[in-house]
DNA sequence: CTCGATTGTCTAGCGGTGCTAGGATACGAA
DNA sequence: TTCGTATCCTAGCACCGCTAGACAATCGAG
């Protein structure tokens, strides 16, 4: 029995490896060096390893969505959290989310991917989300509910705020936008959508 | 010298086609089934045709953004045209630019991808961006810089819509948003960003 | 302790990809 | 008619995601 249970310690162990490694090689070189065969050379096992813990390269890249997804539910709250001080709670903690969530995109670019650009066969948006989505959602919900104004679904509010972001985010780094104004979209992204 | 001239209206021709030829099979199967052997067997030729025209598959692509910016210029400019009839001029153009948007950006996913999305090795936000993309953003600038507001750049202004509705097109594509509140988002967007 | 069964892993290979070198062919100019 | 050029295709490269089947290591029963 106990055997068993240090096989399944071992597997997880790789498990993991897999997924930091997928992750790290996507973020140095990008996810179209992400091969099969270079991913498995990198933990020092054979290609079909990788075929014993995921069904294919799209289920690895789901699981390093669902890494990053904690990790951005993580950030976000620390951010707004950190931003709860003075007077003006309300709209300082929905400026630090959104600039937590743009630094987010920024420093993590292929999981940023992973996450909202690339097919990692994750459910969106019904009961079969993985539950880092759900929470990264909530995540999000808990600071911009309160400024969604009378009359307004938070949700729907939240869906809103988080698309712009997204669009800021995916466009300024494919360089559709320049980089430098960032800022001052935000600000006024915040200043208008945001119900103080 | 006519024999050149008529080669020469042969060849564009033939440019056109894989052009078209790459856009229709995109929409029909996606920009994965766009291989370069299917792409020369649709237009009856071999594989080096293709490289004799363009530089490589991201050119491709690249040609097929092209068109999809001009025909997006066009549909955005008769959306907000034809919305200029009552007094609430302004609101009413914003949101039928909003709509039209949306509306093309699911009608030519594949394009729209080319676009905004793949890897066209198009030049943007500088002075080697291509004409027809200039033009999108300009048919964007001509209704939103109306309501940009006291002291808002309308460039800048048009920046942030443009990356709020390019997040809602692609999330709500991906199945990261339910589609059916699609409706009331554009309500919301409008209503909150554009100073009337 | 031995031996068969199970589990784990690797080698090798399949059909596909983007891209290109080099040979064949058609064509316009002399 | 002949020659040089321009055009096109066949064949192939290195690489991709993925998998069948051979092999080795481990486990449990007798």
């Amino acid at each position: 029995m106990s055997v068993q249970e240090r096989k399944e310690r071992e597997r997880a162990s790789r498990e993991r490896l897999i997924v930091a490694t997928a992750r790290e090689l996507a973020e140095q070189q990008g996810w179209d060096a992400v091969t099969t065969r270079r991913l498995a050379e990198r933990i020092d096992y054979s290609q079909p390893v990788l075929y014993s813990h995921f069904r294919g390269k799209r289920e690895i890249i789901g699981a390093v969505a669902l890494t990053g997804a904690t990790e951005m539910a993580a950030a976000l709250r620390a951010a707004t959290s950190a931003a709860t001080s003075a007077a003006d709670g309300a709209g300082a903690r929905v400026t630090a989310l959104a600039r937590a969530y743009l630094e987010f995109a920024e420093r993590n670019p292929a999981v940023y991917d992973a996450m909202f650009q690339l097919d990692g066969g994750l459910a969106f948006a019904n009961e079969d989300t993985p539950e880092p989505l759900k929470d990264a959602f909530a995540a999000l919900l808990e600071t911009l509910g309160e400024v969604a104004g009378d009359g307004v679904h938070p949700a729907l509010f939240t869906e809103v705020f988080w698309a712009a972001l997204h669009g800021l985010a995916t466009l300024t780094r494919a360089g559709r936008l320049p980089p430098q104004d960032t800022e001052r979209r935000v600000e006024l992204l915040v200043d208008r959508l945001a119900v103080i």
